[in-house]
DNA sequence: GCATATTTGTCCGTATGTATA
DNA sequence: CTATACATACGGACAAATATG
């Protein structure tokens, strides 16, 4: 609907700040990480202050706090007096990032305390996967497999365990825009999700550890060799 | 020496910019994080932008782009439209911290491979800290033993695992400054990071992990008592 | 509860320096 | 080497929210 009366319309933009209660430039950061994340913006791309700011309608100097939140997030990168880059992870990043999942996500197996309730909730997600597999979505697939590595860091009960977790696997979606033929690289991983839960619950935390150490020693071969 | 020119002292703090390669920003954010950090700015002060702005000789929006920094390192928290406060940790952080400290630390550990070389660069920390005991300079103890467990996580070869463990360990300083009497609370864990390390060299990561988890769960206990 | 002063949120214009064709 | 395009940083402006009396 447009505004007959030719009214405030800076004034609407700032009451929806102040209903959202986030600033602007959170606002900004994540219109862009979802495009990042989808790969709208490939790895390698430019984001021109300028371009970008009056496309979005923000000045550069909130769009300059928005490249500061997702280059914390490292999905962006900042070269001096060059500007900001979608990231373009190297083979080293991603042995990097697998050896950090393997701390993090085992030790959070390691050292959590699972209830029923917490199993019910993992299960949901692979389900989920399994759901999206058998409508062939293999973008939802890959999605669903992420968050099922979520919800294993949830067992930790710790919210910045998660966090950090959220950050790796945003990271992850960037390598994951290199492998072509989605199919082929997301569906063996929902039954593995499925063995892996199915030993935690049944052979207990050590044995589902191993299993995951398997999984991600084998993602992460896969990976590397696609970047050759 | 004076400038007896009365020349460009913009062009030399522009140089300097140059000369470190870092921005304006990043400096001011490392000035406050060290006065956050070694206890100048206790928790819950509130950083105004004017008079920090022009206490540092920076603008407000070069400001509130290290303010970013900060927030995002949580050594700050962001209230909206009433600035920014020195972070005060609550009792459920110190569980948080102490929980991801567990996953992260011991899944370095039990991950790691560890040469003799690296067993000599931890040992090197251990030695510091037992220097800085003899000469009563207990908040260098402080200091040491955090970078012990620092040294720990180095194990794990990853990149990622070390800088995540320098944004928790410099939250965890904020935790230390609510606890009188540093002597009393780092004097003893120098014995017990000494102990980590034999073991680690002695019988295997196995164990050096389990008198990890023992040490962390100590270290929590006992700041989270202070917190009554 | 109200009026005022202070502070933050957002944006703009500009001067300067840097990278690249 | 020059020219162009861009990032960096500053200062100022005004609206909106908060704090103060």
């Amino acid at each position: 609907m447009a505004d007959p009366t030719g009214g405030p319309v800076e004034k609407l933009a700032a009451d929806r700040i102040q209903l959202d209660r986030v600033s602007t430039a959170e606002r900004v950061s994540d219109v862009l990480r979802t495009r990042i994340i989808v790969g709208d913006l490939p790895p390698g791309t430019r984001l021109s202050e300028e371009a970008i700011g009056s496309a979005l309608g923000v000045s550069r100097n909130t769009l300059r706090e928005a490249f500061r939140l997702l280059t914390h997030e490292r999905l962006l990168v900042h070269e001096l007096n060059r500007g900001v880059f979608v990231r373009t992870l190297t083979k080293d990043d991603v042995t990097d990032l697998y050896r950090l999942r393997k701390v993090v996500e085992c030790g959070a197996l390691r050292y959590a305390e699972v209830t029923d309730e917490d199993l019910r909730r993992v299960q949901a997600v692979v389900d989920e996967a399994e759901a999206a597999a058998a409508r062939s979505d293999w973008v939802a697939v890959g999605t669903q497999n992420l968050r099922f590595h979520q919800a294993l860091c949830e067992l930790a009960g710790s919210p910045r365990v998660v966090d950090m977790m959220r950050g790796i696997l945003a990271e992850l979606r960037l390598v994951f825009h290199v492998m072509g033929d989605p199919r082929r690289f997301h569906e063996p991983y929902i039954k593995r999700n499925q063995e892996i839960l199915t030993a935690l619950a049944e052979q207990g935390r050590e044995r589902a550890e191993q299993m995951l150490a398997q999984y991600l020693d084998d993602a992460e071969q896969q990976l590397t060799q696609a970047y050759l």
